[in-house]
DNA sequence: CTTATACCCACCGCGCTGGTAGGATTTCGC
DNA sequence: GCGAAATCCTACCAGCGCGGTGGGTATAAG
């Protein structure tokens, strides 16, 4: 198994978010309800997306979440990489993030031996990071309405 | 972490077979002490390899492992599918297999609520398994070789 | 002051991963 | 034929991360 449900949920979560008006706050209560997702462990998931700048959060009554951008401007990359944590192919790649969420592999001297899956390993990470760097929120949010009301046909 | 050490011994066990003559058999002993991996967990790992058939072997003394095809006929789709099992990238994606190693979602009867996100992990899904497709043995092979034997520059 | 919400932390069962143990079976060299 | 070297098979086990729960505190609206 690739992701994990925070993933999955979390993504979710943004989705929801990003199909409501932008100007007032969702609660979590009313998103575990409409995606039928445990609350508590949503809140959890929440605050990995809070402390990654990609909702904010108002509190007491009438609180909630709202996306902290457009959602044209949210890319999977960012998100995925805020809830799993890494994306590291394989043990061995340690958390030495770069600029662009890549993790490299700690067996540099080795000689080679023992790590000559490396080249594997990293090509599908980059793969992988440049799928998820192309998928913008909207396009999910998009693509989820679509599926809803299926009276507009694809334009393209 | 996307793959297990099921992958990655696996492909070094590969790797070790590309690097030999390919008309003895080579006994798992020997790969065990060369890659310093659990001689009873390749044991397993290997009896994966050989249902796949991209390894036979040969029981008895000196008997022992070699690839089943050359390197360069070892595509990395086929090795970690047969080595992991499947490449669901989320529970909900369930083993229904194609003939590529596609395998879909099965929420596909709840009208979009709840697998949005379908089209987000069919993309990775893809990406990583044309990733794959595209690495042969032979290449790996090759890697490890300039990388103990730096003479020859890479050629292009 | 009450209520609705975000926020925080400790706990817990389960399944899977990585690894071990022991034995049965086949084949080569002597 | 005997013993050694190897594949093959099955059962077992500890550790850990995932998914989930509970309880409690802080904050803001009415």
């Amino acid at each position: 198994m690739f992701f994990t449900t925070k993933a999955e949920y979390g993504v979710r979560l943004l989705i929801e978010l990003g199909r409501q008006p932008q100007d007032q706050p969702v609660s979590l209560k009313a998103i575990a309800d409409a995606e039928g997702l445990p609350l508590a462990y949503l809140e959890r998931i929440v605050a990995l997306l809070k402390r990654a700048d990609l909702v904010e959060s108002k509190r007491g009554a009438h609180g909630g979440y709202h996306l902290a951008r457009l959602p044209e401007h949210i890319a999977m990359d960012e998100v995925v990489l805020a809830l799993e944590g890494s994306l590291a192919p394989m043990e061995c790649f340690v958390d030495d993030r770069n600029d662009d969420g890549r993790v490299l592999c700690s067996h540099h001297d080795d000689s080679g031996r023992g790590c000559a899956t490396k080249l594997l390993w990293t090509r599908v990470q980059v793969g992988v990071l440049k799928t998820l760097a192309h998928t913008t929120l909207a396009e999910l949010v998009d693509f989820q309405t679509r599926q809803l009301h299926p009276k507009t046909p694809t334009p393209a």
